[in-house]
RNA sequence: GCCGGGAUGGCGGAACAGGAAGACGCGACAGACUCAAAAUCUGUUGGGCCUUCGCGCCCGUGCGGGUUCGACUCCCGCUCCCGGCACCA
């Protein structure tokens, strides 16, 4: 019996073909005179297709308030050189969006362009001595060659790129109108200083501590910059994650982590001099009654006032300034801190308390003071015993037991508050509002919140950027440049060094100038800013991108936004995603955008991974360089095989699109890349599963050319109830459409759906279309039904394929100017369905039912089925549960 | 430590609302075609068992329990892997 899936069961026997059509089977497939399959011609058919598509303007789009809209938009690429495979697999994914739902009947925008500023681009001026622009203009076309040869659907008219003054002009338009109202400010703060890339990082761009471009070390320095006032927006960008269904749980997570938000309340600690007292932020107010001394971070300005006239607090506090902060802040330093012989007064219990200056407080988390409690917090507990001070235990778990003198740590859980004075028995939750409200009656305190997240330094001193549109003046300070003067434009005659502070600041032409109020002399800002500001709007620009005197057209963009599904990598998850979310609600603000959130849905896709070959002392090898026994080949010594890791240049683990296009084609490797792997999760790369691919699409060329001539005779319409010999074949493209259809519906499940398409290309394969003269009509309606459908259905994966065999069936218009099919309940539902029989829930029986058999009918065929009873035997029968049109469940008596 | 995600054949992965575990592909094995190879086509392919080779039986979705007629799926308790945050008060 051929083995085909479950679900089609029923037409097994329908589909077996007799041994004597094997005969002619090379005919039915159209390779009779070919005498060798050759492969299909991918070279001539994509370069054909690419350059009608290009001719016919197929995806240039308008706004057109008749067709419902859809914007679909890939995160563009930084043209770094070359597209990597990763960029392929998010522009493949994209592109199959995209196409999917402009043959659902929607109008839809598909933009791309270049991220084009950023530091690469000097560093390769450095390395090579091309001016960045001519560097990067060249990686865009060199990008933008690969990007068409992939046939993407892009409306190429609307391509950005960033570092074009019709662009970053309106960085500084939206730079200028966030100055007015207060969102652009400059203050000087400890930024994060990379050495390697000379300039100062955002805190979304310091990873452990690291750069997120070279990895090195990361320092802080004090300077001044200009800061956007994120923060303004922090509570909507924190509840505005709870309400996007659309988006992926562990971005929101880490979005939510980053924005962190601490509730609690802040505490005024009176000193015993009668200065002004220490207000300390706290979440657990419930344990004050436990504060047996505070802390000051050493960055606060009490320490050094407290600890005037002390050698050893002097000592210790430029001891801790002058440390790395990134050491003294890491969780595994050891606590050190010294007693400042002053004190405070806890407000609640009215002791004094000491005072004491700690590595471990930070002076930018709440307000640079803590109160310790060390019974309830690990890092007090800790300091607490270092130093010999009191641990009281105000917090009792159930059960209680818990005392000061031999806690072996701190109880930081929830419990009951004792040793609390008029708390003493509330639970932690009602103990944390009580508090609160006692300390706002008596106004020492109050309910605050805390959050980690910063404003975000968006100062660069670099070159190759938008310029800050600000002039400095000795008489009226630091003038915004009038919006008719921009743009401020960056100049071109420049020496990049990578030393000396900012570049453009040793450019006189462009320092110089005049104070937009006084007209005295004045310079300008040399910083640029953060390449994440181009970003963080351009999704908006999308809808309007030759707009010469607007940013944002407001009626376009009320037209196409929000985007209906974002992809792209989730490397960005807190950096872009968080900056574009704050640029939007910004921008609604100035009244342009009628949305806060810019992206509906957001896929975030896997990396593509590869096998990675590693030798002890030759660091990644190439599989060529490791031989057949798993050996270095330069040294003999076993290599690490196998492991999969990220693509990357440095692991030698790359794939090279160019070459990957070169040997089989656009077509097989947009269906590689979407078939190996869903698109959320990782790809592990396989040469072999693109053969699989490319071998699929040939048999698909095979196919459908092989049939085409004589399909080109098939009647249109055939009764389905009249179909016999293919009516198998009739419903499975109709299983198909529905198969394909809801797989892309749900969440986009490309692998799934191409399965369903191979098993339609499986079923094909063994049909005929020639046959008894009696059968050639149906065979020839049926052929041409399912050739048409498996075309149109494949079209948004290997769109060039499915153009070239749609013209061979005798189209001459676009077979994505074609609706997406829907399928026939009727003509998948079965005449005869297959009924699992279980006796205790163990599988014994199939049954074949006619369809409109009833829970009865089920019941006694199950119980009649020869089988089933032998398995009865001796067994009384407990009950019989029936599945409709499904399972028989007989239980038996033990 | 807190938060999020995950674990299924030799491999990538299916199984939609609790109802046939392993679709589809890769690899492997066999056969057809061929002088031969490649390509193509056709089968077989989770593990084990058998004087019965069957529409056969037993086991099997990280581990241990539970709920249920029935669990990859739900609940409780673990292990391991991946990711985010973290001396954050």
């Amino acid at each position: 019996m051929t083995r085909l899936s479950a679900s089609e069961h029923g037409q097994v026997r329908q589909l077996q073909l007799p041994q004597a059509c094997a005969i002619n089977k090379r005919k039915f497939l159209g390779i009779e005179n070919v005498g060798m399959a050759k492969p299909y011609d991918f070279k001539t058919i994509e370069a054909k297709w690419q350059r009608i598509w290009e001719e016919r303007d197929t995806f240039r789009v308008t706004e057109d308030p008749g067709q419902p809209k859809y914007y679909c938009l890939e995160m563009y690429p930084y043209p770094s050189g070359k597209n990597h495979m990763g960029h392929l697999r998010n522009y493949s994914i994209g592109d199959v969006v995209a196409r999917y739902f402009q043959m659902r009947g929607y109008n839809v925008l598909h933009p791309m362009g270049w991220d084009s500023f950023g530091l690469p681009a000097e560093n390769a001026a450095i390395e090579h001595g091309l001016h960045p622009a001519t560097w990067t203009y060249e990686n865009i076309a060199y990008m933008r060659k690969q990007l068409k040869r992939m046939g993407f659907s892009y409306d190429w008219e609307r391509e950005i790129t960033c570092s074009e003054p019709d662009y970053y002009r309106w960085n500084q338009w939206l730079f200028l109108k966030m100055h007015e109202k207060g969102l652009a400010y400059k203050k000087p703060a400890f930024v994060n200083w990379c050495e390697v890339c000379q300039t100062v990082l955002a805190n979304e761009q310091v990873e452990g501590g690291r750069c997120w471009r070279d990895e090195s070390e990361v320092v802080q320095k004090e300077l001044e910059q200009w800061f956007f006032r994120i923060t303004a927006y922090t509570e909507e960008l924190l509840g505005g994650v709870d309400h996007l269904p659309g988006w992926p749980e562990r971005v929101k997570t880490m979005q939510r982590n980053w924005i962190g938000k601490s509730v609690g309340a802040e505490v005024n600690f009176p000193l015993v001099n009668g200065e002004s007292p220490i207000t300390i932020f706290t979440t657990r107010q419930d344990t004050l009654f436990g504060a047996t001394f505070m802390v000051l971070a050493p960055e606060h300005p009490l320490a050094l006032h407290l600890g005037e006239g002390k050698a050893d607090v002097q000592a210790f506090i430029k001891r801790m300034r002058a440390e790395d902060r990134v050491v003294r802040t890491a969780a595994d330093t050891e606590k050190e801190g010294v007693f400042t012989r002053a004190y405070a007064i806890n407000p609640l219990t009215e002791e004094k308390i000491p005072i004491w200056v700690a590595n471990f407080v930070l002076l930018e988390y709440g307000t640079g003071a803590i109160m310790a409690v060390p019974a309830h917090d690990q890092r007090d507990f800790e300091f607490a015993q270092k130093y010999k001070l009191p641990i009281r235990v105000v917090i009792q778990p159930e059960g209680g037991g818990l005392s000061g003198e031999d806690l072996a740590k701190a109880y930081e859980d929830e419990g009951v508050m004792v040793n609390s004075g008029p708390f003493n028995g509330l639970a932690t939750p009602e103990g944390r509002e009580a508090v609160v409200r006692h300390l706002e009656e008596r106004g020492i305190g109050k309910g605050a919140v805390n959050y980690r997240l910063r404003d975000w330094g968006i100062s660069r001193q670099r070159y190759w950027g938008t310029p800050i549109p600000i002039i400095y003046c000795d008489e009226c300070g630091a003038v915004p440049v009038p919006y008719t003067d921009l743009p401020v434009l960056l100049p071109t005659d420049v020496e990049i060094t990578m030393k000396g502070g900012s570049p453009l600041a040793r450019v006189e032409g462009f320092v110089n100038t005049r104070c937009p109020t006084c007209q005295g002399p004045a310079r300008r800002e040399t910083d640029t800013m953060d390449t994440f500001v181009d970003s963080s709007w351009y999704f908006l620009r999308f809808c309007n991108p030759q707009a010469e005197d607007q940013a944002v057209e407001k009626a376009k963009v009320a037209y196409w936004m929000p985007v209906d599904q974002y992809i792209g990598g989730i490397e960005h998850a807190v950096l872009h995603l968080l900056y574009a979310r704050f640029f939007t609600k910004v921008i609604r603000d100035l009244g342009l955008v009628p949305y806060g959130e810019p992206f509906v849905n957001l896929l975030t896709q896997g990396m593509v991974c590869k096998e990675t070959y590693r030798c002890p002392t030759h660091g990644y090898r190439l599989p060529q360089e490791v031989d057949s026994t798993g050996r270095c080949t330069a040294c003999g010594q076993p290599a690490e095989i196998g492991r999969t890791e990220k693509m990357s240049k440095s692991r030698k683990n790359v794939v090279d699109p160019d070459e990957l296009l070169d040997r089989y084609g656009a077509d097989t490797a947009r269906l590689f890349s979407l078939f190996a792997a869903p698109p959320e999760k990782d790809l592990e790369w396989s040469d072999k599963g693109v053969e699989g691919a490319f071998r699929f699409l040939n048999r698909v060329y095979r196919l459908v050319d092989g049939w085409a001539r004589q399909l080109s005779k098939s009647p249109t319409h055939f009764s389905f109830t009249a179909l016999t010999v293919g009516r198998p074949v009739y419903q499975k493209a109709h299983l198909t459409i529905k198969k394909v259809t809801e797989d892309l519906d749900r969440d986009f499940h490309f692998n799934t759906a191409i399965a369903a398409l191979m098993e339609l290309v499986n079923v094909l394969g063994q049909f005929q279309i020639s046959g008894d003269p009696g059968e050639e009509a149906e065979r020839r309606y049926v052929g041409r039904f399912a050739a048409e459908t498996l075309l149109v259905l494949l079209a948004p994966f290997a769109p060039h394929q499915a153009e070239e065999l749609w013209e061979r069936l005798g189209h001459d218009r676009s077979i994505f100017k074609e609706s997406w099919p829907t399928h026939d309940a009727e003509v998948i539902q079965r005449e005869e369905i297959l009924v699992v029989v279980q006796v205790d829930g163990k599988l014994r029986s199939r049954i074949f039912l006619p369809a409109h058999a009833g829970e009865d009918d089920l019941r006694s065929a199950a119980l009649l089925d020869s089988r089933v009873q032998t398995w009865l035997r001796g067994k009384q029968i407990k009950r019989v549960v029936v599945v409709p049109k499904k399972l028989v469940n007989i239980v038996t008596e033990e």
